[in-house]
DNA sequence: TTCTAGATTTGGATCAATCCAAAAACATCT
DNA sequence: AGATGTTTTTGGATTGATCCAAATCTAGAA
C-alpha cells in the first residue's frame, strides 16, 4: 500500500520501458542506472545487482537512438560497396559483419553500382543518420573532392579496395601489384616466356596497380612480350577477349586475369576454341574465390582475401573513430598465389625438352 | 545592430546546424521549419522558399535520430540472411537496396551464419536501434516461437526464402515447388524416366517444398523410379553425391539439384568419372546464377529470381510497417525453368530425326 | 467595419537517453 | 568527534527534432 513494487500488468503495454521505470523500480536514480547499462566502474556491485535485476524483470530494451542524441556515436558504420552481387563482395561483407560485431557495431549496407550519384545519395543519408564512420569501395568516376567533403563533415572514412587521390587516406586492400608480380612469376618459373594480361578499362587504383604489376614483372625478368587486353572483368568479357588474344602471332602461352570471373570465362573461351586450358595456355586468376578450387581445370589463382580484407577494413574504421586524429593506415594485404591445375604441371611446362619455341619479338 | 542576419563564421564550426538556427536564420519557428522539411502542405509557399533558402545556406544536415525519437519511426529496416557470401543472396540483397532506396529507407544488414544465437542477437540488436521493421531468412534451427516473440515486441517481420510456422505471416520467396515441378516435366518431355533429386538434409520449408514438388511431380507422371539424396547444399557436396549416386542400379538418367552450385558440382563429378554432363545425364540446377549461363556446358536452371524476391519482400515489409494490422501477404514469385545445354539439346531426346540447329532448344 | 471560417504559424511539452557538477555516503586518520 | 579524502549517487540541463493545442493571420461575407 505504501509502495507498489510491480504495477502487475500496465507496465508491458505500450512496449517502452524507460531508464526512468527501472530507476523507479530498483530504487535508485536514472542515472545511476544509465551508468549501469554502460558498465561504469563507478557504480557499487550490490547496487549494480539491483539495477540489473530491475533490467530484467521489466523487461527493458535499450534505446540507442537516444542514447546517440545526447551522447557521441551511434554504433553505427556505413557500408558502400559497387557491386553486392559479386561474390567477391560478399565475402567481404561477410568478414566486416563479423569485424564489427564483435564491438557491437551494426552496418548501413548500400550498393552504389558504380554510380557516383547513387553513391552521393547513399552517403548523405549516411550522414544523416550520424553513422560513425564510413567504409567506401569508391563508384568508378567517383570526383577526387569526395574524400574532402567527408573530412569536411567529419565522418571518418576508410577507402577499400580501391582509392581515389594519394594518401595519406585510411585504406585497406590487397597489393594487387603483387599478386600479378607473383603470378608472373610463377609462370616465368614453368617455362612461360609469352604472359598476356586480360584487365580492366576502368581508370581506377586496383586495375591501373595490376597493369603495373604485369608490366614491372615483365621488365623484371627482361620479356619483350607484352599484350595487355582491356574490357569489361566480367566471364563474358573474358570468353570474348581470350578468342581475340589467341588470334594474335605469336600467340601467348599463359595469361594473366583480372579477376577469376575473366578467368572462367577464358578457360571456357579456350574450350570452345578446342584448346586445353592449363595445356596450350596457362590460365591465372585473382581473388580465389571458392568456385575457383572446383572449375575444370581448377584454377591457379592469386587469392586476395576479401574476408580478411573485410575484417582490417572495419577494425581500421573502428580504430579511426575512437582516436579521429591518429595518423592514417594503409593496411595493405599480402595476397597470395594459390597453385592449381590451369597452368598445367610442372612437369609439362618446365621441361620443355626440345620445342622451347624460344621467345621471339613481340 | 539590431539583428545580426549571419554570424559569418561562427556557425559551421561546430557541424551542428539545428532547426532552431534555420528558423532564426529565416525568421520563422521551429516548427515551421519542420514543417517545411516534412514537405507538409499547411506551410505557404512564400514561407516554404523562406526556410529552403535558409536551409542551404547555413548547409544544414538532418538529424534522422533526432527525429525518430520523437516521432514514430526511423526509416531503418534490418535485414538477417543466414550466408550473404552466397551469390544468390548478393543478388537478393542488391533488390532489397533498390526497393528500400526508393522510399527512402537505409537497412542494417547482418549474417547470421544459419546460427540462431547469433540471429537473436542481431534481432535484439536491431530492436534497440529501433528498426521499423524486419526481413528474415531463419537460420536453421530457429525455434518456432521467435515469430511470436517478434510480433510481442510488435515488430513487423517479413519471413524471406524459408518460413517457420505456418501462415499466416509475411513471407516473400519463390515457388520451389513448382519450380522442380517444372524441371521433372521438362525432363519427362524429353524421354527422361528415372529422375533423381539431390537435396538438403535440413529441415526448413525451402528444402521441404523441393522434395515435395519432386515427388508431386513424379506420381503426376506416374514414374516408379525415384531417388533422393540428401547433402550440405554446396558444389562439393554435389561432387561427392553424383559420384554415389551413378553408381547405383539402374542408374538415373538425369538429375535435378536443390541449387546451381550443386549442379555445378554434380557436373563436375560426372566429368571426373568420365561421364558427358547433358548426355550421359542430364543436370538441372536451381537458381539460375549468373555463372550458370557460362558454364561447361551451360546449365539449365529453374530460375528463381534473387533480385525480384528481395525487392518483393522489401516492399511488402514497407506496406507491412504503414499498416501493421493490414492482412498477413505471401509473395511467392513463380519460377521458371531457363532451358540450356545441360540436358540435351531437343534433337538428341525428343526429336531425333532432324538436327534442328535452333541455338539452344525449344 | 466587424465577424468568421479557413489557412498558417507557433511555443511548450515531450521523446529517452547522457553529461556534469555537486551532494551524499562511506572510510580513514588524527 | 572532527577533519579529510574516496567512492557512489544524484538531479537538472541538454541533445534536436516532432506533436499538439492554441494563437495568429488571412480573405470573404455580413
Amino acid at each position: 500500500m505504501t509502495q507498489d513494487t510491480v504495477p502487475p500488468s500496465s507496465r508491458r503495454d505500450s512496449g517502452s520501458v524507460t531508464l526512468q521505470d527501472i530507476a523507479a523500480h530498483a530504487g535508485v536514480s536514472r542515472s545511476t542506472v544509465s551508468l549501469v547499462l554502460r558498465e561504469s566502474p563507478l557504480v557499487a556491485d550490490r547496487t549494480r545487482l539491483k539495477v540489473q535485476a530491475a533490467i530484467k524483470e521489466l523487461g527493458y530494451v535499450y534505446n540507442r537512438g537516444a542514447a546517440a542524441l545526447r551522447g557521441s556515436h551511434t554504433a553505427t558504420l556505413g557500408v558502400v560497396v559497387y557491386d553486392i552481387a559479386n561474390p567477391f563482395f560478399g565475402a567481404m561483407v561477410a568478414g566486416i559483419d563479423a569485424a564489427l560485431n564483435r564491438e557491437g557495431y551494426v552496418s548501413f549496407l548500400a550498393n552504389s553500382e558504380d554510380s557516383p550519384e547513387r553513391q552521393q545519395r547513399f552517403l548523405e543519408r549516411m550522414r544523416e543518420h550520424r553513422v560513425d564512420g564510413i567504409l567506401l569501395c569508391p563508384a568508378e568516376g567517383t570526383p577526387a573532392s569526395l574524400i574532402e567533403t567527408l573530412a569536411d563533415w567529419s565522418l571518418p572514412c576508410v577507402q577499400v579496395l580501391r582509392h581515389i587521390g594519394e594518401p595519406p587516406f585510411d585504406y585497406a586492400s590487397s597489393d594487387f601489384a603483387r599478386g600479378v608480380h607473383q603470378a608472373v612469376d610463377h609462370l616465368v618459373d614453368l617455362g612461360h616466356r609469352r604472359i598476356a594480361f586480360l584487365g580492366g578499362h576502368a581508370q581506377h587504383s586496383a586495375t591501373q596497380e595490376r597493369w603495373q604489376g604485369y608490366s614491372e614483372a615483365l621488365a623484371h625478368h627482361d620479356l619483350a612480350y607484352q599484350s595487355l587486353m582491356r574490357g569489361q572483368v566480367t566471364r563474358r568479357a573474358g570468353l570474348e577477349l581470350i578468342e581475340t588474344l589467341m588470334r594474335e602471332t605469336p600467340r601467348p602461352t599463359a595469361v594473366i586475369c583480372h579477376n577469376d570471373l575473366m578467368a572462367f570465362g577464358a578457360m571456357l573461351g579456350l574450350k570452345r576454341m578446342g584448346l586445353a586450358p592449363g595445356v596450350d595456355c596457362a590460365v591465372i586468376g585473382t581473388d580465389d574465390v571458392e568456385e575457383a578450387a572446383l572449375s575444370d581445370p581448377a584454377l591457379t589463382s592469386v587469392a586476395t582475401h576479401p574476408y580478411a580484407i573485410g575484417e582490417e577494413a572495419a577494425r581500421l574504421a573502428l580504430r579511426r573513430i575512437a582516436d579521429p586524429g591518429g595518423a592514417r593506415e594503409q593496411v595493405v594485404l599480402a595476397p597470395h598465389l594459390q597453385v592449381r591445375e590451369s597452368c598445367g604441371n610442372a612437369s609439362q611446362a618446365t621441361a620443355p625438352a626440345s620445342p622451347t619455341t624460344s621467345d621471339s619479338i613481340a
